[in-house]
DNA sequence: ATAAAGGCCGTACCCCACTACAGAGTCAAG
DNA sequence: CTTGACTCTGTAGTGGGGTACGGCCTTTAT
């Protein structure tokens, strides 16, 4: 059982993250004891951990809670639908980010080689993907 | 050549994104032709297009000023180390969506076969990867 | 020659994801 | 039973990434 504090400091973020996560309700408040201090559990935690890890692959805070509700348990159907829709976001950034991929190391490859510039691998990787996938 | 709400209207964006960029130091400003109009090229095209993908993978704005960079030709020895860099951050953000792809997929299937919960896929998938790779 | 469309420049404003802080309450150690 | 660390609640401020807009200037179409 940790304070909010705890958790934040095991989460590794700031305690006012957590109460602002919990008013948009990406986690729940635990029920307070009667004019005393909430706990909360190893749960919460990885939730926390998701939360961050969810962001730095670029997913927004209403996506994250999309996903979390997944877990959470909706109808099946919809979760359905919104987890599909997802995986398919994720294919595209999967794809993108393996474009950068290869063009970073090949500049970094070529940096080696060739003092002059060949081309522009960097920009010419992500070319086609948006192309097809204009946000 | 096009003038600067063309090239936003190609590279799907707001003329005054272009003109924030320009700012940021993300797009050179053209010469402007003694109280005259700009023109820019297909090349900015491409470089907005790059920018706009690079965002939707996760990388802040001051990252891919630091990715571009790369392209426009500094000294070789820091573009490589950069380049290295950004390839690791990469390769985790690639192992991390890779995570959530198998998580998501997984609750597609299973929301299928079984109505309860089982465990926690979609937050389980990352935790690994955070604690090894804490922000 | 003039009006509409678009460019230029600067400043102000907006949303998102926090972060800080004030003011009051709670709890545990000494 | 007080002190100090922590909690709760609410509200305000910050930084990133734009977006809007007012005022003036150029260009093109009629």
């Amino acid at each position: 059982m940790l304070t909010i504090s705890k958790l934040a400091r095991e989460a590794g973020v700031n305690v006012e993250t957590i109460r602002f996560y919990q008013r948009r309700g990406l986690l729940a408040e635990p029920v307070k004891p009667l004019g005393g201090i909430r706990h909360y559990e190893q749960a919460d935690v990885a939730r926390v951990l998701f939360i961050k890890a969810a962001q730095r692959i670029g997913f927004t805070l209403d996506e994250i809670a999309q996903l979390l509700n997944l877990d959470d348990g909706m109808h099946c159907a919809e979760a359905r639908e919104i987890a599909e829709h997802k995986l398919e976001m994720v294919r595209e950034k999967l794809a993108d980010l393996q474009r950068i991929e290869t063009a970073l190391s090949q500049l970094v490859g070529r940096c080696e080689a060739s003092k002059g510039k060949v081309s522009c691998p960097l920009i010419d990787a992500l070319q086609p993907s948006i192309t097809d996938s204009p946000d």
